[in-house]
DNA sequence: GCAAGCCTTTATGTATACAAAGGTGAACTT
DNA sequence: AAGTTCACCTTTGTATACATAAAGGCTTGC
């Protein structure tokens, strides 16, 4: 009883699925066969569907009767719109969280900037922000507002890691040095639980980012910016 | 070929169980037996599991291992969060939609208010308002958001009814007139293409929704307001 | 040589059958 | 009499097997 050992298969499934997903292992578009997973993890096609469902549920992958499954792209207007999504909502669930949130919840915030200094690694950099933004969530009352952040997140995740190794890999240094410093004004403004003004540097920061994104957006995808419906993934195609 | 046929017997199962719930026919907590509903519609278990995956992405039902599927319940405070929701992402859906709406979508609002003043059975009421808003998104070019919409409309629909009932079976009359000329405001800024004179509409009928149904919230419920996790339906208890 | 249609192949959708987890009620103990 | 425990019964989770629809390659005709 250490945690919650995988208790259902159909869980256990859909957990390492979204783990491959988000850590871009799949890529967006990425067709998933329910025999090869099922062969692989070593159980029947049913909690492989079972665990496509609870994923399309997070927004993670898309599917479609008679024609299987996919990880979710997005195009880039979707990708744009989810920025400007996050940058109204998630003000909404910093405001929820920050007055409950304890000396040691502060002292964590800390303790993943640092860490995030120490990085240059993308992948744990993709990783360490996201962790810092959903501590700062950590004492939300709202798990309905949480879940749509959460969802928005996750769709998003695979365009953010490709849009951060096109930023960094280039002679753009300062990049991540602006971020870290957006993430600075945030966590002081919230140690010292100052709810307004942490809501105003989430909103610049989220801004920013976004306006970052757009710019990079057209090197990074030969998508025309149409609503493509179900098929062709937009960036990061996987083959 | 009139329509689209039913093509696959979990769209089928989900489409009448997501009608249920919109009708208000399953209300919030309510127990869906998969058996039950794999026996009334003569088709098997699996399809019945497929469609409550479904309805549970859109939102409707949630379900817990082990534990049976329920209709989808808030809490006070998630139903509030959920009007702050709408509020902040709904301008953006509508903007995204109102500058390509054709002469005919215009046409088609205007015929909703009509048959609106002309009735006034509540559930009609419910489904007439909902038509109406979702016309003014029709021509949107953002899937994504308009599914979290979506989502969010879907949720609360079944509150939003208990309210009604409850607002209007009362002496108070004018709650309903209120509605009417908040859409007819709403209407005439689109008809002209006043993209933000629509939107501060829209805001404003959102914020005043939501300040009539959390005055009558603790009428509605014996809940606390405590984010209770599962079983226990917080409005609409079914039995 | 190219295009179109049929056929094969492959993957998904569905049914039946069995295993296992949860809840409920009754009986027994304190 | 009240609380607790155990067993049964209900309901959900999973596997195997079969049906059906989509996709791609082959053939055939022009």
């Amino acid at each position: 009883m250490s945690k919650d050992q995988a208790i259902v298969a159909s869980q256990r499934v859909a957990d390492i699925l979204a783990e491959r997903i988000l850590s871009g292992d799949l890529a967006p578009g990425a067709r998933i066969k329910q025999d090869e997973l099922a062969e692989e993890l070593e159980t029947s096609r049913i909690p492989v569907r079972d665990a496509l469902r609870m994923l399309e549920a997070r927004g993670l992958v898309t599917m479609r009767a008679n024609a299987g499954a996919r990880v979710t792209s997005l195009t880039r207007r979707d990708l744009e719109v989810s920025y400007e999504i996050r940058e109204r909502i998630e003000p909404l669930l910093l405001a929820d969280s920050v007055p409950h949130l304890t000396d040691e919840d502060i002292a964590d915030l800390r303790g993943v900037m640092d860490r995030n200094e120490q990085t240059d690694d993308i992948d744990e950099a993709i990783a360490l922000g996201r962790e810092f933004h959903w501590i700062t969530y950590r004492r939300h009352n709202t798990p309905l507002l949480a879940q749509i952040v959460e969802r928005v997140w996750d769709t998003t995740q695979s365009y953010r890691r490709a849009y951060m190794k096109l930023a960094m890999g280039g002679a753009n240094e300062g990049a991540g040095r602006t971020h870290d410093i957006e993430h600075q004004l945030l966590f002081d403004a919230i140690a010292k639980r100052e709810v307004e003004t942490a809501q105003a540097a989430l909103v610049m920061h989220i801004r920013r980012t976004r306006t970052a994104l757009v710019r990079y957006g057209h090197l990074l995808s030969g998508s025309a910016g149409e609503a493509i419906p179900f098929p062709p993934p937009v960036l990061d195609a996987v083959e």
